[in-house]
DNA sequence: TATTCTTGCTTAAACGTTTAATCAGAGCAT
DNA sequence: ATGCTCTGATTAAACGTTTAAGCAAGAATA
């Protein structure tokens, strides 16, 4: 910068000002800076920028298990959102328990981010940090700043089936103390309606007794009735899909089956998944909008509140609709007097869904 | 940190050379120092500490495209390995073309990252970006830092299919394009011997043809006489596994089904994929060890050249062995003459190798 | 014509570290 | 006692920005 200034025969104090548009500068020599900045091939030092003005431009990204498999969605949204409005990212994993999710919240503010998405571990309140904080969660968890509507999402799920004629639905859970699986189920339920039957199967309490990677016992549970099931992860959807396929039951002429999250082997498992997508490049606009805001002083606040409030910041909206995507592993129950067991049954695209 | 020095009456420089422990200061003054600084709960700026010394601390991490189901296990890794250094990782998603990846690249730069971990695009040769670059790839890339062995990978795994007894199998790859692949197939033709007759299918070809999501015919080639798909990633064997059940075929006890990764799904769906898998750990911790040996300045190297290299940096090592993984979905060809369709064959532990 | 306002720029301080250079005093040998 | 070295601290500059304050000259106003 000082080059610019010293090319230029004026002060390193006006070649800022030119640049930025802040104080008064004739339009002549903003012109004049600008040419010989770029010819000089100048990039301001974001370091410099940040000592003095105490924002670094970076944010903080705080991830419960990083083994989730939605994890690549998440951080991708987060970072395009994040770099379109100049902000970079840093990562931090809460991996373990929840002392390492403070613990990692704590190298980040050591860093000097100036604000931080998180999306805590089951069952973690965030304390205030010092910083602006979007936490994406679910609705119905107090100081969620937004999240997919995860309930409406089931709802959706529900409404599907109920007007394929399923009456006995599983639905299968992993762990019966996540607000984000509990809403779904919720939401499952009511889409189904009341005069559908439905039991929930916790696969944390079965493995709890059987061990881990157990079968679930599928099979049994066609025999007695159930004609769909309705996973509350794509994870676990596929575990319910392998292991009904392994016993010889055909997905979907005799049972449905369905996940949650559109998880990258949704579409290419055969039969292909019907499950519900979040919109997580929407998610991630409005929770680094939300924390842009009560990072950057606001043009109004003139009346002496200059202070970047430290807690968890709210949304215009804190919760946006999730998307029905029917795939090949749903149909009506009892379908199944022309199974053609070599091939998928063909895409049959509804009004009004997405089909892929 | 002036207000530590003014606490103890002392200077502001005695308290840094105190901290850092790098100029003369006494021992009990020292101890004074560490004392007024906890008790104050001083944390040292790292913006003005970047300033100053022109490094920030801070690592980039690029990858490839983000929705890489590998991804949550390479972010992990690496950021594990950076923390434990003392260093932060900052994201950046190469997301779509090259252009994107070059354009992410210099986000990070502009940022001031001391030096970058990136996964390249298939196909790309990284420029020197004017800042150390570990590149993890694979070992037969020019330019690689440090990767898996997938070579030996895919020779475990053709070994182990070649010992079950059998005599054809299909391997499957996504695209040709991939030297990643393309190693995993040798090392697979390797390990199988020459009297095992072997095919290759390339989805992206077949793709090309039946249009995104097609059926892969894999009953048709199980009915021509291949008692194995060794697919070169998890995605394509599940993908394989799911229509050569729904083809009524049963794996392990008609066909064996073989993938690569070990990722999330692996050891959930029935039967358990038999897989390999890549130490993270190990590969992110000689890529950070090999950058930061680059970006910190060695003790020795007080001959004149002082400067950082900013090119590939080289690791000890540039390739760590994998890790063949025995689950349910191998077994030997024909031994369908007892086979139990509805609980899936236990697990039969084999010396030496993992089973889980 | 004298006063104030406005414009366009410069000066200087500040952000919080690190580090080279300096310096006062103590110990020691001459 | 005088010069030398070693120790433990201090001073001051520097990193590259931003920004409040100052200032000279021309324009507008009285």
């Amino acid at each position: 910068m000082s080059a610019i200034a010293a090319a230029l025969g004026v002060s390193a104090a006006t070649v800022s000002n030119a640049l930025s548009g802040k104080g008064r500068v004739s339009p002549e020599l903003i012109e004049k800076v600008r040419a010989k900045a770029s010819e000089l091939g100048y990039v301001p030092s974001l370091t410099a920028r940040a000592l003095r003005t105490g924002r670094t431009g970076v944010l903080g990204l705080v991830l419960p298990d990083i083994a989730n498999p939605l994890f690549p969605q998440i951080a991708q949204a987060i970072e395009n959102a994040a770099s379109n409005a100049g902000y970079g990212v840093l990562i931090a994993d809460s991996r373990g328990d929840i002392a390492a999710q403070t613990e990692a919240i704590g190298r980040l503010l050591e860093r000097g981010v100036d604000g931080m998405v998180i999306v805590p571990r089951r069952g973690t309140r965030i304390a205030d940090v010092g910083c602006p904080v979007a936490v994406i969660d679910t609705p119905s968890t107090p100081g969620n700043t937004v999240s997919a509507d995860h309930w409406d999402g089931g709802s959706q799920m529900g409404r599907h089936l109920a007007e394929l004629g399923h009456r006995k639905v599983l639905l299968i859970g992993t762990s019966a103390s996540s607000n984000v699986q509990n809403d779904r189920i919720g939401g499952l339920k009511a889409g189904l309606g009341a005069q559908v039957e439905c039991d929930t199967m916790w696969i944390e309490k079965v493995e709890a007794v059987s061990g881990e990677g157990c079968p679930l016992g599928l099979a049994d549970k066609a025999r007695l009735g159930f004609t769909a099931f309705a996973a509350v992860s794509d994870l676990s959807a596929l575990r319910a899909l392998t292991e009904l396929q392994r016993a010889g039951i055909g997905v979907p002429e005799t049972v449905s089956v369905t996940g949650f999250d559109d998880l990258i082997w949704s579409a290419v498992v055969t039969p292909a998944l019907t499950t519900v997508r979040m919109d997580m490049a929407t998610i991630a606009d409005l929770a680094i909008a939300a924390l842009i805001r009560a990072i950057e002083p606001e043009g109004e606040a003139e009346n002496g509140a200059e202070e970047v409030s430290t807690g968890n910041v709210i949304s215009e909206t804190d919760r946006v609709p999730m998307q029905l995507i029917v795939r090949q592993s749903t149909a009506a129950p009892h379908a199944g007097r022309t199974p053609n067991l070599h091939a998928p049954t063909p895409n049959k695209p509804t009004a009004g869904e997405i089909t892929s």
